[in-house]
DNA sequence: ATTTTATGTTACCGGATGGTGACATGTCAA
DNA sequence: TTGACATGTCACCATCCGGTAACATAAAAT
């Protein structure tokens, strides 16, 4: 008892359908993505495995499905960005790429699942990565939007490319986020430490100066 | 006929050693690190697979072999990025930027084998990962030493903090590339062509004006 | 010439994988 | 009550994996 549909646990397909997606994103999170097969889904979710062909097709086709519940895992810092460069200082340039670095990372760091997609969609061409690399870019093109309003508005006359910037700056800190999973030192600088992001954050907000 | 050892092919462990190996660095570059295992590297090799375990013990013992092979994988290009800058224009922060990443991307883009263990050593903590990462680490080390003397030369006052830029720089540039091999744009920016890349490096000169 | 040793091959093992056919049973309509 | 259908289980398949024992033979040592 206690369970999630333990009175309708038995013959209901929507339920069940849903512990299957449930596994899909329990797996991927906590054994990474190549432990997502057939086998390991249908055990995880207490499942016989004939069920995921007969409701998803094949491992594609759920794949398709759970990556729907994937909507939403893309982070959307912009907010956060403003609260946090007028939290400790007045809005600058500066304190705009050091908090967007800070919670760039920060919010790859506190999502297990979505470092995972990362690294997913370096290596995988499938619907879910796809899909994933979609929801990306989208919320890229946004994050960038509102960075160029607020860069617009502190300084009106800067003709900074902030998309090519931008890029390498989010490019940066998915890689040494990730990075970090399975090495402490890149370049001499630990990035498992709040000190180490901090150097990087100062670095990356000293080069706006030249605004 | 005109093959590497057609005369002392047999019976020739040396030269069965060196296939073995050379099949391990082949199947990781063509076909990816989850293709390099025992059945496939004896298949690739042309050799029975007793020998492999004969000659190395297991996997991760002919992985540590191959592993040898891969010192010098890591690009120097600091005399790459020195020779850049000086063709175009005179050499000045904004050139040297410029350069490293271009001279960086380039170096990626052409090795194959390098982006591969960039992703590997994102997902698998090995013999070989711990290697190349160690290599990776040293030249990176010397990369940034490089860079930092050059800038102390060029402005003697500065207190950039040169391990941090770069850190994000190379993360960035290295991230860009690796997702260049499965999705084209990211931010907007078309990071397979050169303009993208050319939009990338004049973004991160423009920020070393502030010197 | 004979024995020993190194090199190489064949055939097999247990286990995991993706995938399917046959069967059991709860649910609901006629 | 009876029959149709959806839901779920069990047993099995071929294939691949890493790993090993047994055997064959060329080369070197005696």
């Amino acid at each position: 008892m206690g369970d999630d549909t333990s009175q309708t646990g038995k013959r209901d397909r929507e339920s069940t359908e849903r512990r299957i997606v449930s596994a899909v994103l329990d797996l991927m999170e906590n054994e990474g993505f190549d432990a997502v097969g057939i086998n390991a889904v249908a055990a995880r979710a207490g499942v016989s495995k004939v069920l995921i062909y007969r409701y998803f097709g094949d491992l594609e086709g759920l794949m398709r499905t759970a990556a729907e519940q994937l909507r939403g895992i893309t982070p959307d810092i912009s907010l956060r960005v403003v609260e946090c460069a007028n939290e400790h200082e007045q809005l600058s340039p500066e304190s705009l790429m050091r908090c967007t670095v800070l919670e760039l990372r920060r919010s790859v760091e506190d999502n297990p699942l979505l470092r995972r997609l990362l690294v997913w969609e370096l290596t995988e061409d499938n619907a879910m990565t796809r899909l994933t690399t979609e929801l990306r870019e989208e919320s890229g093109l946004d994050q960038t939007e509102a960075f160029s309003r607020l860069l617009a508005e502190l300084r009106p006359d800067n003709n900074t490319d902030v998309p090519a910037l931008l890029a390498l700056v989010t490019a940066g800190v998915f890689f040494l986020s990730l990075r970090s999973d399975s090495v402490r030192y890149f370049n001499g600088l630990d990035i498992r430490s709040d000190e180490g992001w901090q150097r990087i954050a100062d670095a990356a907000a000293d080069l706006m100066r030249h605004l």
